[in-house]
RNA sequence: GGCGCGAUGGCAGAGUGGUUAUGCAGCGGACUGCAACUCCGUGAACGCCGGUUCGAUUCCGACUCGCGCCUCCA
């Protein structure tokens, strides 16, 4: 029985979707004016492998992540490149799909754009207008009237007193409460905008998710997913948006990540401390760097440093070694391996506990690979099944040990060519020679490995 | 100040009211010409103080420390 940990409630609970084997789920996608980072990173990863896994199961899974490709931070940022704010977001958006599928992560089955729901963004709006949780102001800014919907909070905790005794912005005249937010955000000269009841404008943040998910999923849907700054305000604001423009329940599961730290602290935007996708891929391996982010709990923070994705690194070869040299069967069914990966991931997505349980496989494949080739094949086979439901390990081992010649060392070629000339100087049991040849190598970062069938090499990490 | 989360062996990181996590590192052994890979064995932990219990790292309470959100951020 899969469990899932929920924001909302605080507590693991029995999921039960509300279509019988259908799983609607809205993930907070990207507001696209820069590279993505890692902490989008562990965002895609961990909802692509939840979707992965359910899918394994059985479950069909409609999953909606959304871009936002109007907003400030685009329009500002478009305007110090000199360029287009349409150019710069398709530009993101191009750079995001490639980050993206290297990280091995497949497409959502909508990426909804704010800019392509302007019309049911403007129809919620109007809605919400009518039944009074809404009100244009003189400044061309429509808001959002917070204390009219009495169970805001209820996500976070919060309460509207506190929030009102301890708002640091500075009261806009416009707003009745200094807790409203905006829906609608009335057009300044020459900025992007479109036309509406309420003057030329463009849509707030917070509304576009509750337009598009509704759009694609209903007003009432199963799992609503995002990273660790968004249940305040973004999703409180959702909610409190749908539910009482639809009046009915918005989302069964809240399911949040956790954050990417760099030195204990937070990796953010704001505070500047962040690694780009690109700038990680340039030092790591993209699989890697995936293992490293499906280390960890979905819901625990997790420590960006070299040493950690060294020690994914160093798990990973572990795999692949025990995928080297070995013909891969069918996935043997006279073992409890895929049942108790089942179960780990069952509750509430734990992959640490579900790579235990790979590991604990790893090591009677090894043993069976040296004397029982037909066990030792179907054992391979149901590791690259379990890793092919995480979306790790469908390489060839052999590709993924050796990994790509650095610059200024080694080519394939070259460290071919020393291994038979070693091959040789064995031979006459030459070993100063061949010992000599090995460590040359190995101050290049090309270990050998000798066996029976001849001598495999990789490069160190 | 409010609302949450966390504190596990040298490091990373799951989990459990009494029994092996797992990976890396360490130690002893096997394999190997020597290594590497691999295998076998092995040492090592549950922040602090109380309480509940036959028994708590696990449940309850206080404390200390760390982190997140409360403002745009995944």
């Amino acid at each position: 029985m899969l469990q899932i940990y929920n924001t909302l409630t605080k507590e693991k609970a029995p999921f039960q979707p509300i279509e019988a084997g259908k799983i609607k789920m809205y993930v907070c996608g990207m507001t696209v004016y820069d590279y993505c980072h890692i902490g989008h990173a562990r965002v895609m990863v961990s909802f692509d492998l939840i979707t992965r896994y359910l899918r394994s199961r059985g479950w069909e899974v409609e999953y909606v992540r959304n871009i936002t490709d109007v907003d400030d931070k685009i329009i500002n940022r478009a305007a110090e490149n000199g360029e287009a704010a349409i150019d710069l977001s398709e530009r993101m958006i191009a750079a995001m799909h490639e980050d993206e599928a290297k990280l091995n992560v497949l497409r959502p089955s909508q990426e909804p754009k704010a800019t392509a729901h302007i019309d049911s963004i403007q129809a919620l709006i109007q809605t919400l207008i009518e039944k009074g949780f809404a009100y244009p102001a003189a400044n061309g800014d429509v808001y959002y009237r917070v204390e009219k919907f009495a169970t805001y909070g209820q996500l976070t905790n919060k309460n509207v007193d506190e929030l009102r005794a301890g708002a640091r912005i500075e009261v806009n005249e416009a707003k009745e409460s200094p807790l409203d937010f905006v829906l609608w955000k009335g057009a300044k000269e020459g900025e992007v905008s479109w036309e509406s009841p309420w003057g030329a404008g463009r849509p707030g943040w917070h509304i576009e998710c509750s337009a598009m998910s509704k759009c694609c999923l209903g007003a009432t849907f199963d799992i609503h997913g995002g990273g660790p700054d968004l249940p305040f305000p973004h999703h409180e604001n959702e909610i409190a948006q749908s539910e009482a423009a639809n009046g009915v329940k918005y989302v069964n599961t809240w399911m949040h990540a956790g954050a990417v730290r760099v030195n204990s602290e937070k990796m953010s935007k704001s505070l500047g401390n962040f690694f780009t996708i690109r700038d990680v891929l340039e030092k790591y391996d993209a699989e890697v760097v995936r293992m490293f982010l499906s280390s960890v709990h979905y819901r625990s923070y997790i420590d960006y440093s070299e040493e950690s994705l060294k020690e994914a690194r160093s798990k990973l070869d572990r795999f692949y070694q025990a995928l080297n040299d070995i013909e891969v069967s069918e996935p043997d069914t006279d073992n409890d391996y895929q049942q108790r990966f089942d179960a780990a991931m069952d509750d509430d997505f734990n992959t640490p506990q579900a790579f235990a349980v790979m590991f604990e496989l790893v090591n009677e494949l090894n043993t069976a690979k040296r004397d029982n080739s037909v066990k030792a094949a179907s054992l391979a086979a149901q590791l690259k099944h379990l890793g092919g439901v995480l979306g790790l390990l469908q390489q060839h081992p052999a590709d993924f040990l050796q990994g790509e010649a650095k610059e200024g060392g080694l080519s394939n070629d070259a460290i071919e060519t020393l291994i038979q000339q070693r091959a040789d100087a064995k031979a006459n049991k030459d070993y100063a020679e061949s010992d000599r040849i090995r460590d040359e190598l190995a101050a290049q970062g090309v270990i050998l490995k000798d066996s029976r069938e001849g001598t495999s090499w990789y490069r160190e990490s």
